[in-house]
DNA sequence: CACTTGACCTGTCCGC
DNA sequence: TGCGGACAGGTCAAGT
């Protein structure tokens, strides 16, 4: 589910709401989705007050007064929501989030505040997890270690995300965006996103990219994942932000999901089809493989 | 090593 | 309405 520009939308919503607040209680009976003993994040969790919650690439950071760290990986159907009050919810009351009353039958993890409040942890598929370990540790978990530069970050230019590519020059261009090694936070919908801008087809091999064309690459990765975050980024079926609210950059999308409907620039009916496993959604006139 | 495929899960939608 | 199959925004491990 979630790409770069949800993770950062989660992740603001929670910097403004959680700092501050001090852990009272922590639940969980997935073990896939908290690996850790129960009995250790209890002891090591329970008291301590949350200091901060960042991201890297897709991962949310909650950091915690103490030593230790929590970390979330929301994979495809992870939901971090915070509530305030469960009293108020199946009456619709105007100012409610868009789920239902919480925990329900995806919640995986709930974590208590010292202020009656809640975070739950829901994800319907169970790829997601969320992690309890020393802060010092942190950057040594092997995703982070392998983990490509942010795309959003001023010091990422075109240099850089050609050197990376070529690293893969002889794989098509959408599976190595894909790839969170050679750049952090692009998912399925922002790889179609900014393929489509750049007139890319997404099974060009990266040896086949002019320098230009790599150019206008990297400044459509930073304007499509900008303009997702203004909109508070997409909600195709599962995703909500940390108030349960739904983000509105499909509505904004180019080709995501667009098959069947004319091409904004020059009226081809877009199409989708099957590319490495992924549903992959182009303008077939204006994105053809160069060979 | 570079590259591709399948597995991990549950829910939903579509065609018969 | 019921049932089987395909599909879903992400990462890994295992295969070639």
């Amino acid at each position: 589910m979630p790409e770069l520009p949800e993770v950062e939308t989660i992740v603001r919503g929670l910097d403004k709401l959680l700092p501050g607040k001090t852990i009272t209680g922590i639940d969980f009976n997935t073990p896939k989705s908290f690996p850790n003993a129960e009995e250790d994040v209890k002891k090591f969790l329970v008291g301590s007050k949350i200091a901060k919650v960042k991201r890297r690439g897709k991962v949310i950071i909650i950091d915690l007064s103490t030593d230790y760290t929590l970390i979330t990986h929301l994979k495809m159907t992870g939901q971090l929501i915070y509530r305030s009050s469960n009293k108020n919810f199946g009456g619709g009351h105007p100012t409610d989030s868009l789920v239902g009353k919480l925990p329900d039958r995806s919640t995986r993890v709930v974590v208590d505040f010292n202020d009656k409040t809640q975070l739950f942890f829901n994800d319907q598929r169970k790829f997601g997890w969320m992690r309890l370990l020393p802060t010092i540790e942190v950057p040594n978990i092997d995703f982070f270690k392998k983990l490509g530069p942010e795309p959003l970050e001023s010091s990422f230019n075109w240099q850089d995300l050609d050197k990376r590519l070529q690293r893969r020059k002889n794989s098509s261009i959408k599976p190595v965006l894909l790839d969170q090694t050679i750049v952090a936070g692009i998912g399925n919908i922002y790889a179609d996103e900014s393929l489509w801008m750049s007139k890319i087809h997404p099974a060009t091999q990266v040896n086949r990219l002019t320098k230009n064309k790599i150019k206008e690459l990297h400044s459509n990765i930073k304007a499509v994942l900008s303009l997702s975050i203004e909109k508070g980024g997409s909600t195709d079926r599962n995703y909500l932000n940390a108030e349960g609210k739904k983000g509105s950059y499909l509505e904004f999308a180019n080709v995501f999901r667009k098959d069947g409907q004319p091409c904004v620039r020059c009226g081809t009916i877009m199409i989708k089809f099957k590319l490495f496993g992924r549903g992959t959604h182009i303008c077939p006139k204006e994105q053809k493989i160069v060979i």
